[in-house]
Parts: C-alpha cells; sequence; structure tokens
DNA sequence: TTGACGCCCATATATTCCCATGATATTACT
DNA sequence: AGTAATATCATGGGAATATATGGGCGTCAA
C-alpha cells in the first residue's frame, strides 16, 4: 500500500552520486524509465522526490481543472519543473548541484519516506524539522 | 479484538536482532509483508510498535486529503518516517541503532502489549515510566 | 582538452539465510 | 502415574548474499 516507509542514511560521493534505499527501488522501475522525479520542495530546506508515476496522477487532476487557467500554469510549472534522475546500474542517482544547494547537502544525505513520496535531507536539517512536526504533532494530539 | 497483550523480557543480541513474542506473531503475518513498523514514541523513551496493516489505514485516510498541505507533510513525516523491521526465519528483527539510541535499549528489550499495538522498552525505563503510571492511577482513584 | 556522464568492475560491510543448541513445555504411550 | 518421544521457543554463530560505496575508463560535447 504505501510505497515509501523508513529513514537511510547514505552517503554522497565526489562525482555528487548516491543510493537511493534498494529496499525501494522496485517502486521506481518502470518499462519507460527507472529513477526518481525531484525538485526542491517549496516549503523545506529539502528536496522533494517520488516515482514518475506519481506525476500521472498529478496530472489527471490537473486535466479535471481548467488547463486555461492562470493558475495552473503556474502549478504545472512548479511540478514538472522539477528534475529526472535515473538510476545508474548500481541503483544511484546523481545530485545535481542546485539541489545539493539549495537543500544544503554535503557528504549525506537522508532519506525520509512520506508514504507516496520521498524527502532528501541533509541529516541536521532534518533533526530540526521533525523536532517541529514532533511538537505539532503533540500538539494536535492534546487538542483531541 | 486486543492483539497485544502481556510482557515478554528478551535479549538483543550482537547483531541487534530480537526475538517478537512468538504469540504475537500470528497478528504480524501478511501476505506482503511479515514483520513490525517502528517508530521512536513522541512522549516516551521508547518505541512504539505495530502491524503494517495499522499503516495502511492511515495511508487511505491521507490518500483522501490533499498531499500539498503542511500538516500532511508533518504527519507524513513521523508515521512513515519509521522503519520497517522485517521478521528473519526465526521471527527476530534487527533494532536499527537509531532506535537503541532513542529509547536507551542495550542488551535486553522488554516488549509490553497495549492492545493495537505495542511498546518495546528499556526495562528499567519501563520499570520508572510504570512507577510513574501507578501513582498516576493511584492519584486519579482518590480524587473520584 | 577538460569535464560531465554513462557504464563497468572491485570490495568492505551489512544483512539475510540456514542450521545448531538448550531450555521448557506438550503429547504419547506403557 | 511415570517416562519417553515430540514440539516450541529463544538464542547463538557461520556462511551466503545483498548492498553501499569507491574508482577506472571510454564517449560525447562544449
Amino acid at each position: 500500500m504505501s510505497d515509501f516507509i523508513g529513514r537511510y542514511l547514505n552517503k554522497v560521493d565526489k562525482k555528487g552520486r548516491v543510493s537511493v534505499p534498494a529496499s525501494w527501488r522496485p517502486k521506481l522501475i518502470g518499462q519507460n524509465f527507472s529513477g526518481i522525479i525531484a525538485q526542491s520542495s517549496l516549503v523545506e530546506k529539502t528536496i522533494d522526490a517520488f516515482p514518475k508515476e506519481y506525476l500521472d496522477i498529478l496530472q489527471s487532476k490537473l486535466d479535471n481543472n481548467d488547463p486555461l487557467l492562470e493558475e495552473n500554469e503556474y502549478e504545472s510549472t512548479i511540478i514538472f519543473g522539477g528534475s529526472v534522475l535515473s538510476f545508474d546500474n548500481e541503483g544511484r542517482v546523481v545530485l545535481p548541484e542546485i539541489f545539493k544547494n539549495e537543500a544544503g547537502i554535503n557528504n549525506e544525505a537522508l532519506f525520509v519516506g512520506m508514504g507516496r513520496r520521498f524527502r532528501i535531507w541533509n541529516p541536521i536539517s532534518f533533526d530540526k524539522y521533525f523536532a517541529k512536526a514532533r511538537t505539532y504533532m503533540g500538539e494536535r494530539r492534546k487538542k483531541e
């Protein structure tokens, strides 16, 4: 049901390559394309990533709206403007410089599952974010 | 009705493996996956654990919401940022370092049933927690 | 010519699989 | 009841396999 679960800390080598967790790969391998779609997150200092098929779902959502609406245009640009990162034979992808900069990633990349998609974090940045998420969920719990 | 009942104290070996109580295993064995989902507790120094099926329910809830909402983002991270621990042939799982650290678990792991889910404790931490729970219940009793 | 990239191979480490042991409980049989 | 045979379970360790990681080499394009 859920595709991406767990946390994996992997190294980024000189060439910018990083292994995508092996247990996730089967869900990222398709007939036309094997790899991930990545984009800088709009809200956090991290990289958002997902299978290509996830785009198809978003596409059909957009198709239900008027394709000529201006809002849709922006939305499309953002969503489909992400990068296509394909696997090498070992199941790695290279993280483009832009992403590494925007997400503050150097030697280590933390893969964090989010169900249908996942994120790639600088481990330290993630710690901060996780603390925030914890607090938020704790607060919500009290209200209920 | 209640799946996980009782307390079991098991050893954690050099490789980090620990037996999940045999009587609980049938409830953790599914078609696609046999094992447990684990995450550091948000409120106590312990590991929260539950069957994967529990995640599937949460996933379908999330699918009904907009995946771009911030609230969902926190929730997804907390829920899916845990770990998937699958059984070996003997019904053991390996506890990742992260969990052992965060829950303070070394050589022994105490499994405590909580109905639909269970927790994995450092035995000493649990004693403290249990004493606290006792006191709380005693206080509440007086008030009533 | 330099560098980015895809492709291939090498290897240390981590993970999984498989079998063995001992302890305890359960069943079978006389 | 008493005793032997059988199962269940937690635990340990070695071997096989998978994975993450590092480096080399040729190609193509700027």
